[in-house]
DNA sequence: GAAAAATCTTGAACTGGTTCAAGAAATGGT
DNA sequence: ACCATTTCTTGAACCAGTTCAAGATTTTTC
């Protein structure tokens, strides 16, 4: 819970008072290997705030039953489907522990208290939504602009800390790049 | 500016005093085609909301001087780098129009000092920011599953106003499609 | 309304990356 | 510690989409 703190004080200030407020809107839950946090068809009752571990969320294509990663999420970071979330839609999204995980989860109605208690929490939601959006729209730039050598490479600059605890396969898939490509970059000496 | 209120009014509710605050806030700018909004290099000075016409954001590549478009936007949409409107550093981003454009601006200040007076613009923001985010996810998700001819059908279904407004070949680009291949996908009977 | 510029089309050669397959290495569960 | 499962590697055949080139069409500008 302490994690969620600080990335909230990173934007907005909180008093002791303010941290009370918002422990009580959230539970905590771990996450076996494997255990689904979301399935895709059902709701996605909880955003989610990851304590520790790691998750991935991901597409399963109806067809050929292959896996797409959309994103991957470890401590620090958020993981859930907004869209489903505030719409309370159907979702077809899977979100799943990739290795054993604590997340902190709150449901909308809570969230929606939460921000009426605590209005200046929409501020931080903003705030942390922008920047968001911004590493979306370099996401996609990397996607359509370089090559599989190069995206990789950019990648574990900016996410050194990704590429010890999630499997090779998921971040070429995260990439879009297939898993024996992303080996075969790895075998090449000039990284 | 009309255009404005009612996309906020989507997601909150405005008085008339409201509106009238927010008006003030807010410059109206015309664009001549190829007229430039923000030029890879300087700050986003400005927020923008389209009101009327297309406007491109792109990066170009320095080597190859390729322009790679980022994002797209048409009348009741934004374009800007919130990243850099924000931290008001140089943006790697060119925002131009593509034909003749109005758009309503406003400052980094203004911006402030508008959600000040105004704080349930903030949950406005928030939840704009949120679909915006969705959107992205969805893009990155087709980008990286989906073959150019299937990724042209799904925009032209989510997008079919864009369909006339903007070149093929931004589109293509926009699709992380070669211009050649988009027209290729054209000419052939199943679409 | 003519000239210039921008956009779109088509074909041929090529290539970055995929798919398939099968074995090697690492990791997890009990 | 062992076995089962997951993850990673490597090579060969293949292909979706790119690049290059050159002409056709449409749109803009003056």
């Amino acid at each position: 819970m302490e994690l969620l703190f600080s990335n909230i004080q990173r934007h907005i200030s909180l008093s002791e008072e303010d941290k009370h407020i918002i422990s009580s809107f959230w539970t905590i839950k771990r996450l076996n290997r494997g255990e689904h946090l979301l399935s895709a068809g059902s709701v996605c009752r909880y955003d989610a705030f990851v304590l520790e571990g790691s998750l991935k969320g991901y597409i399963t294509d109806a067809d050929t039953g292959r896996e797409e990663i959309v994103f991957l999420a470890v401590a620090d970071w958020w993981a859930s489907d907004l869209e489903s979330f505030h719409t309370q839609h159907a979702s077809s999204l899977n979100i799943t522990a990739i290795t054993p995980a604590t997340v902190a989860l709150i449901s909308l109605p809570a969230f929606n208290e939460l921000l009426e208690k605590l209005p200046k929490l929409e501020k931080y939601f903003r705030i942390i939504l922008q920047y968001h959006v911004t590493a979306l729209l370099r996401r996609i730039y990397y996607r359509n602009a370089h090559d599989a050598k190069s995206r990789y490479k950019t990648f574990l600059q900016q996410y050194p800390a990704l590429q010890e605890q999630i499997p090779q396969y998921l971040i070429a898939s995260y990439l879009g790049i297939s898993a024996e490509m992303l080996s075969k970059i790895r075998a090449q000496k000039d990284l």
